[in-house]
DNA sequence: CAGAATCCGTACCGATACTG
DNA sequence: CAGTATCGGTACGGATTCTG
């Protein structure tokens, strides 16, 4: 097997790269899941994902679910969850705005993905937690 | 649910907060997962699993397999996945050095999980990348 | 070979102010 | 209410140099 992550693998894959035959000489071939993982992985990406999985929310309401979450951050993250196909938006005409997101089919395959390793990860941080302390007393 | 994500938070969690009656007033009981998920998701942490998932490697192995990395990120996360007790390190007192790396058995469960993640996203590629160009087309 | 240390650009991210 | 626009600090990460 082999690996690869390149930025500008990432905007040749993405599409955005005209010509082909410009392309570098990394592999890669491999790997391209990244484009898709570095986005319902990253960190607001999860708790977005997470939240919707058991319904869906308006802005301001998934701003006050998910604490720290700043306006900008989240309507980046939505922005790039809807382009990719997770999440739908819908705004309805209403003043004042009323826009309401949801999961797509896919979407909920991607937050049930994420959950699942969320859950796992959840379970293995007393060991995780031990395997640090262990580490730092080791090291001081 | 209530997920939170503050650097604040992760700092208290991570045991470097020495006065827990400072602890700010978000709701930091929730989705401490994060603190493993960003070890494990990390752009060379989801690589560096990956390639050990097969076979054990040495330090300049691991350089060549994921093409892209560089010696400071590539040892900096196999640090960090080594104190999170995911990854082994086998330092053989050879002149001149050589060490391996392997998974631990928690780091095989890590592994899996990230690989199970990898494999869903690389499969929904052929999706996401139609939904961007429906997304994009709109957009222009 | 396996790293540690340093320098430094850049891209991420939060805070703030503004708009429809 | 649901965003966008702008600014600025910071931390991430790459290139280079040095060491046991």
């Amino acid at each position: 097997m082999s690996v690869s992550g390149t930025s500008e693998v990432n905007r040749f894959i993405a599409g955005h790269t005209p010509s082909p035959e410009t392309r570098p000489n990394v592999n890669l071939s491999d790997c391209p899941s990244r484009l898709v993982l570095e986005h319902v992985t990253s960190r607001w990406g999860v708790l977005v994902l997470a939240a919707l999985l058991e319904r869906s929310y308006r802005f301001s309401e998934l701003r006050r679910e998910i604490s720290g979450v700043s306006e900008k951050m989240l309507a980046q993250t939505l922005q790039t969850l809807e382009r990719d196909g997770f999440v739908h938006r819908d705004a309805k005409p209403v003043i004042p705005p009323r826009v309401d997101y949801s999961l797509t089919a896919l979407g909920r395959q991607a937050a049930e993905q994420v959950w699942a390793l969320a859950r796992w990860a959840e379970g293995s941080l007393p060991e995780v937690f031990a395997a640090r302390s262990a580490y730092d007393g080791v090291r001081v």
